[in-house]
RNA sequence: GCCCACGUAGUGUAGUUCGGUCAAGCAUCUCGGGCCUUCACCCCGAUGACCAGGGUUCGAAUCCCUGCGUGGGCACCA
């Protein structure tokens, strides 16, 4: 049907005789059945082609042509960019990088709260070193931009706007208070009583709220986007407001503000962008935008708007919340992984490819999805395994004291890395006196072990039972008590054994791991791991990838890479 | 209450514009196997999905309607 559109319209006379057919070749044998194709096409059994792996792309941009995109990123500088920033960082640079175009970095450094509410703890507002915390981001982000951007530069320019939309009578000045706009104007879809007052008196209003004789919440301006809009969220959208609070970069010379859909509904225009993508959470500002750009007869910029990433459980990804944990001390800086900045990320051990692959790899999808770190950490193990060298870490760690040990001297010797024998071995002494020896191994090798499927692997740990000591040879448990006492088994190992980390304790080194769920996991390392540099990431065998972060000559600390 | 968007394997995504090559691709997870100085990496294989119900059509993941579910907007934040 599909390659004989002739007879389409005869598919009520065909379909009938198709299931006869369809019967009778159903009588026969598959033998027989596969004779008959093969004599029709003797090609038609050939397995198929691997479809080979292709590469995730991105769908295209509308309107767009080499050369002549222009992108912008609008972080707003209240801290440094998080892994949930990130998205719209990496969309925008690899569209801009796909047309070769240009990408415009606009701090978007409006005055974000009024001053009369700067003082509550979650108030939103631009901190000065975020205008290099991120760059810094961006950098390790690979991010190549080419113009930079102050909208706190611009002020004077939406100033002026606004005025001459209320001269023309496009906006006005709003003194009702806000709650009562929304309940009896907004929501009903009715005109507030400023809305019908004369363009003098609004003109003098503007000049009021500009010179300080009106008060911080005491008016706003507002554009006629229309109170009958069917959506109530665009109806009569505010521009400008007034705020005291003073600003990192200009001081207190400006009170009066625009709003985001205000600024950048100019600016996007001014600044000759033509093409945006943002998230779906900023759907209305893109209609305001609109709106704004057939006012004064510009051309559209073309909007594409990427579904909404949640974080929630471990993840407190706020710019605002971590500078509250930064400032009072709570944090290690803004690296600290809780902040889950792409400062941490870097001091972690992340690699930025994993970071920009995971976001890509979910496309331009208009859903919410819940963030998953499984993303970003499958794809990071894959690009550092292969440099990280193993050592033995038992975290949680309880004694265990072998004995009957039949020689006076063991050493293990296990691969740096096995996949790279030439790296050579680390030489891990087990101290033996009189045939015993103490070692620690891990808490969770104390408890029964179960798949995913809650299969039952390996049972609780107890009397009787045989482990292979990994790297070393295999022990028989003769008590569970602390310590927990093992005697000598064998030395051969047998590949479906239960393996178990240990580590000699004369031979150890305390260490500490922070995860960025805010854990400190402490335990016992192999001493010599103090001989590594500050920075190595290394893996931590059945536990995890680690990035060393002090090394001293009792302890050593590290960040949690993945695992 | 009002507006809008979105529902494809456990998870994420491709396919939906323009119905047929989709008995549905890819990645990850899980399971099994291989490799192997034992974890990991890597290689091979397996399990696993079109939200539900109607409609249009020769033919529906794709178009229409209804329902259900999820997310977002309705700020003097961005």
């Amino acid at each position: 049907m599909r390659d004989r559109p002739d007879l389409r319209s005869q598919g009520k006379i065909i379909k009938p005789k198709v299931q006869v057919i369809v019967e009778q070749i159903n009588q026969l044998t598959i033998e027989e059945q596969t004779k008959k194709v093969l004599q029709l096409d003797s090609h038609a059994l050939d397995p198929e082609e691997k479809a080979q792996k292709e590469e995730k792309i991105l769908p295209d941009l509308p309107n767009a042509e080499k050369g002549k995109v222009i992108m912008r990123l609008a972080p707003y500088p209240s801290g440094a960019l998080h892994i949930g920033n990130a998205r719209m960082v990496v969309l925008n640079d690899e569209y801009v990088k796909r047309y070769q175009g240009k990408l415009l970095l606009v701090f978007d450094d409006t005055i974000g709260t009024t001053l009369a509410q700067m003082d509550d703890p979650k108030a939103k507002y631009v901190i000065p070193e975020a205008y290099d915390l991120i760059p810094e981001g961006l950098e390790w982000l690979g991010v190549k931009y080419h113009e930079v951007y102050y909208k706190s530069d611009r002020v004077q320019i939406y100033q002026e706007e606004a005025e001459k939309l209320i001269a023309q009578g496009h906006a006005y000045v709003c003194t009702c208070d806000p709650k009562t706009f929304r309940e009896e104007y907004k929501r009903p879809g009715k005109d507030c009583p400023c809305r019908g007052k004369s363009i003098e008196y609004h003109m003098d209003m503007y000049e009021k709220m500009k010179d300080g004789t009106i008060a911080e919440q005491g008016a706003v301006v507002r554009l006629k986007t229309g109170m009958n809009q069917k959506d109530p969220a665009l109806r009569d959208h505010i521009l400008m407001r007034i705020s005291d609070a003073p600003h990192p970069r200009i001081g207190s010379k400006v009170r009066l503000w625009p709003v985001l859909e205000w600024s950048w509904g100019l600016d996007d225009h001014l600044l000759g962008v033509t093409h945006i993508v943002r998230g779906i959470d900023l759907r209305k500002e893109g209609e305001i935008e609109k709106f704004i750009w057939d006012l004064y007869g510009w051309p559209h910029a073309e909007i594409q708007l990427y579904g909404r990433l949640k974080f929630s459980g471990e993840f407190k990804l706020s710019k605002t919340l971590a500078r509250q944990n930064v400032y009072s001390g709570e944090y290690e800086g803004w690296s600290d992984p809780r902040t889950w900045s792409l400062q941490s990320l870097a001091a972690r051990g992340i690699q930025p490819s994993a970071v920009r692959e995971a976001l890509l790899d979910l496309g331009m999808s208009n859903r919410g999805i819940e963030f998953d770190k499984k993303w970003v950490y499958a794809k990071n193990t894959k690009l550092i395994d292969e440099h990280a060298n193993r050592y033995w870490f038992v975290e949680n760690p309880h004694s265990v004291l072998i004995e009957k040990i039949p020689f006076d001297k063991f050493t293990a010797e296990p691969l740096l890395h096995p996949n790279f024998p030439e790296r050579g071995t680390r030489k891990i002494e087990l101290p033996i006196k009189e045939g015993k020896a103490r070692v620690y191994i891990a808490e969770s090798d104390l408890h029964e072990y179960r798949n995913k499927r809650g299969k039952l692997l390996y049972p609780k740990l107890d009397a009787g039972q045989i482990l292979r000591f990994k790297d070393m040879f295999n022990v028989e448990v003769k008590e569970m008590n602390d310590p927990i006492k093992v005697y000598f088994h064998s030395q051969e190992m047998s590949h479906n054994s239960r393996k178990v980390q240990v580590v000699p304790a004369d031979e150890s080194i305390f260490t500490k791991v922070l995860q960025p769920d805010g854990i400190i996991t402490t335990g016992y390392a192999t001493k010599y791991l103090k001989d590594l540099k500050v920075g190595d990431i290394v893996q931590f065998e059945r536990y995890g990838y680690v990035k060393l972060k002090q090394i001293s000559k009792d302890e050593i600390y590290g960040y949690f890479t993945n695992n």
